[in-house]
DNA sequence: TATGAATGAGGTTTCATTCAT
DNA sequence: AATGAATGAAACCTCATTCAT
């Protein structure tokens, strides 16, 4: 069984080391541009070696992916894993997020284009059912950690705690996206510090999914105030 | 004098051919799938021709993302040009956008494929300034309309309007992306409708901007009643 | 008859410009490279006109370098026009013929590109007819000088001037060719000053060739001396 | 260690394989107007595979010059490895060169497209200096044998071995382009017999390199004799 | 398991030339 | 005579993937 083991696990290193030299390679070029045999040298590995531990180049890219993901969760269990109240919890996430985004950009960015629906179809389903899970983990801290506000009194039990996560997520992405492509112009012409925007935004958005009691307990954030 | 401009009419009308195939074939295969020999047979012309009206297949891919907005543009304007009150202006801005959604499906897709930085660094800066021209004159009509609303009376005048613009896209256009890949996975599996969801939230982030006066005057509409 | 002289005249006045425009391209670009475009930019006029005046790219080519062989020719007739006895206008013409290397080297490339019987195939009958001719005369100017020199009893009579043409075309066109592309090689690692070993070969040759009486009228040039 | 060196043999044989395909199409088609495709069905291989061994048509092409450069090197190496004297090896080059120009005439066509300046730009660097250095391997015996024959006393020792080579270079190298092109036209139209004059130009020019003592070992031969 | 040579379809782009106006 | 839009063949080259070893 040791030998079974030792082999298990040497093979399971050399998939991290290729999901290593893809990061390295897809962080630099993209998808698109990135090729198989760029890799490969990164890797110290052979083409075909590539292929015996991944289907193809686009589920390399989703491996890669998933670890962007494994980051954000864990990112998010040590966020959510304190004594704080869940209200402070919750605005953790929020800038645990935003945290992300600043140090993890290319993995952020990565996010977005797997949004693209073409994309999906050039994809094993293996990958893609992996891709699902590790959305859904994350999803899942997000989505209970809102029901255990509601459980406790703080959050308006009249919501729905996914549509919650939902509204509060494409606030702080959609910020995040023009943070990334268009910081300079919100700044520079129409005078708006985006960081500050997403900041309030998500505050108020909170803010207006307390219960009143909840309210009382923290001073009010209004909006720009 | 009627030569030149009937050649210029014509020359017009000929890039209008080309994007017309181009779409087509675009809307299908996507950028990376699709490829020139297939918007030439689409357009009936040589492959030659495309290439005598734009310079790459990037730019013709820009070509129709402009149509796309334009017709976002276009609707935008349209939806702005009533005699309604401005606050229900600003509503209509984001049922259009939604309208837009779905009814523009694919060329939705393509701007947030546009968002891709990676992509930008393959086209020409013509192409890309007529781009950000058609980005700019969209924001625009939102934001000068949010600052009548202010103007009005209606809106805190303690609002920056481009911020309130950027909070509003942000909260539809996140929740419409995941309504494009994910909406059967909201509805069945964490019981949302995301529809519903966006509706509310645009609503209440609205509310959250008025002047005081300018609640008294509509009827409060609480998130989830 | 005026008008149709009027219209001949303007019509070659365009060929000349035609050729202006194509040698500049050539020049700077080469055969291969350069674009009918780019000439019929420079020449600003359409590429159909140019296909009104050349029936090719090719005959173009050959247009300009007509011209260089004209040039060469004015230049050798020139220099055989002087009151100098037969020997020096002989000498003459090997330098003058150096000097043409020098200032028209885009010219003298051509020469030798031509050569290239690959490229025979591609140019029309006319304009090769009209190549050769060009050459003819060149040829006709060198040999006819050597049988003048003969006649006058400077040149050795069993020499057959044509011969004695080709040999001395040979020795300063092949040193010539290695001037073009290779002089600091020569220069720098072996020593050897192109310029000098042309002089001094062609001074040799020409000695050879010479009749006892002629030997003794000018001074013996041995080589390297 | 068996199975790595006949790798390597084979991958040499492939290399052989491709140039073979190449040469022959080059040599019916010249550089311009042969194809990959053309190369690619003559070699019996894709034309992925001709790129894994050369990195463009114009190194293949060099690829092909070298082997040609290799044989001249060979005939020159098997000319001069005999037991005459070194006079008499000297002209050995001379025929053999005359040899290469009519057995290996596709090659020594190649020298000269080589020449071509706008050529140099399109090639690899390391193709470039394996031209130069076969080129350099084919001087070097022609000016060591040279400098043989002055060491000897045959040849004047005022005479730079370099500058000699070039000299008998260009004049054999002269004639024979012209020999290449226009044979017949100087000897029906002219009357010369361009075998002829090379044969007795190149005689007399090493008549003249000549110390006194070798002009009297060997039977004067005078030009035209 | 690992290799890397071979594949070959397909990519974008170029450009000499034609021809209707 | 002049135009210049249209052609379309062909060019070079790339690269994800396979497979014999």
């Amino acid at each position: 069984m040791g030998i079974q083991e030792r082999k298990e696990r040497e093979k399971e290193h050399r998939r991290e080391e290729i999901l290593n030299a893809a990061q390295s390679v897809f962080f630099e070029k993209g998808l698109q541009t990135a090729t198989m045999d760029e890799i490969a040298v990164a890797a110290e590995l052979s083409k075909g070696t590539l292929y015996l531990y991944y289907k193809s180049k686009e589920d390399l890219y989703l491996g890669v992916m998933i670890r962007g993901m494994e980051i954000l969760h864990n990112m998010f269990i040590e966020a959510t894993s304190t004594d704080e109240p869940t209200l402070s919890k919750i605005k953790n996430l929020g800038d645990t997020y935003y945290r992300y985004f600043q140090e993890h950009r290319n993995f952020f960015r990565m996010f977005y284009f797997f949004q693209n629906p073409q994309f999906h179809t050039q994809v094993s389903p293996e990958m893609m059912s992996s891709c699902q899970l590790g959305n859904q983990k994350i999803w899942k801290i997000v989505i209970e950690l809102i029901q255990q506000g509601i459980n406790e009194g703080d959050i308006r039990p009249d919501i729905n705690p996914a549509e919650c996560a939902v509204i509060l997520w494409a606030n702080s992405n959609g910020i995040m996206i023009r943070m990334d492509t268009q910081q300079d112009y919100f700044k520079n012409i129409l005078g708006v510090d985006l960081e500050d925007v997403m900041q309030k935004s998500g505050t108020m958005l909170l803010q207006s999914m307390l219960t009143d009691s909840a309210k009382r307990k923290t001073p009010t954030i209004s909006y720009a105030s």
